[in-house]
DNA sequence: CTTTGGTTTCAATTTTTTCAGAAAGTTTAT
DNA sequence: ATAAACTTTCTGAAAAAATTGAAACCAAAG
């Protein structure tokens, strides 16, 4: 396979696996473009590249920096705004990690807790009760295993997780 | 809270994370009415109690089914097929990863393979191949650990989190 | 203060996803 | 074989999400 042909089909790819990830497609595609880029790229280049709006890459190139996924550069002597992608894959999985725990997990453990404050205590709720401590029991616990794996280093990961697979 | 107010909020909101979960509304909120329900239900009372038409019901029942979550049983005397949840957390963790990881992990896992068949060897290639190197180090071992978590019981589970977690 | 290069916001539009309802297909008991 | 009870597959409508294009905005340089 050629490299810019290989290039193209990183970014498409990424972008098409990127819906599935809880990520929209743009987003994700300019993170790759950047990924695969050898030098910083300014919003012009993103938006030719990819072929899309000045609004969509900008929204996304903000919501890519919110992530931590995404830094500015400057280069001197230019007022553009050139981007580098965060390419330490650790750290693009902690990033990814942290929003999803926010969108995914956090709600969640919200509602449970409102609804476990149910008052009635007839024979017929105990199972309700059961079933509704039973996920608090477990999401607590996958929320709490999730911190913990974004404290830990690359390295703990690894190796813990090498252990895991013998 | 009242127990009926907390079910209704219960499946409401399950089936709202279940769209960013990568579950569809309807999937998720059968999938909840199922859980706090202390017999199992037929289809007709499936679309009865959550609004919705037989087509969609029995669609996002066989998916449910399929994944995992989801048992028949059957009534003796009766023609009507009855359903159940898996209600054990940990299986239905199993059986979320098992899915998620089908349609999120491996794609991209296949198309990595195909992208490093890039045959360029210019400097310039260096640092792409090693950014596609490098993801798929990771995705694969992120994809073996996966493979292990779903062999481990939900003891080990916990108890390595626990660990963890102190 | 005005121009220039660049960034942000937002209503309107397009695309994608989800769903109801109809129609066709199965299975099972008689 | 037929009828009754369920299941599956479509299609078009509706809802939700993503994108565009334009206008508004901002900061630096002259």
């Amino acid at each position: 396979m050629e490299l810019q042909a290989a290039k193209q089909k990183f970014i498409q790819s990424w972008g098409a696996l990127g819906s599935s990830w809880g990520i929209n497609r743009t987003m994700a595609q300019i993170h790759a473009l950047l990924l695969v880029a050898p030098d910083p790229l300014s919003a012009d280049e993103i938006m030719e590249e990819l072929q899309i709006s000045r609004g969509n890459a900008n929204m996304n190139i903000r919501a890519l920096i919110d992530w931590g996924l995404l830094f500015k550069t400057l280069k001197t002597g230019d007022r553009k705004e050139y981007f580098i992608a965060e390419k330490d894959m650790w750290e693009v999985m902690k990033c990814i990690i942290t929003q999803r725990k926010k969108r995914e997990l956090e709600p969640m453990l919200k509602v449970l807790d409102e609804i476990s404050a149910v008052d009635g205590n007839a024979p017929e709720d105990q199972e309700f009760e059961k079933v509704i401590q039973d996920i608090k029991l477990f999401s607590s616990k996958a929320d709490a295993s999730l911190d913990t794996l974004l404290k830990a280093d690359s390295n703990w990961f690894i190796g813990t997780f090498l252990k895991m697979i013998r």
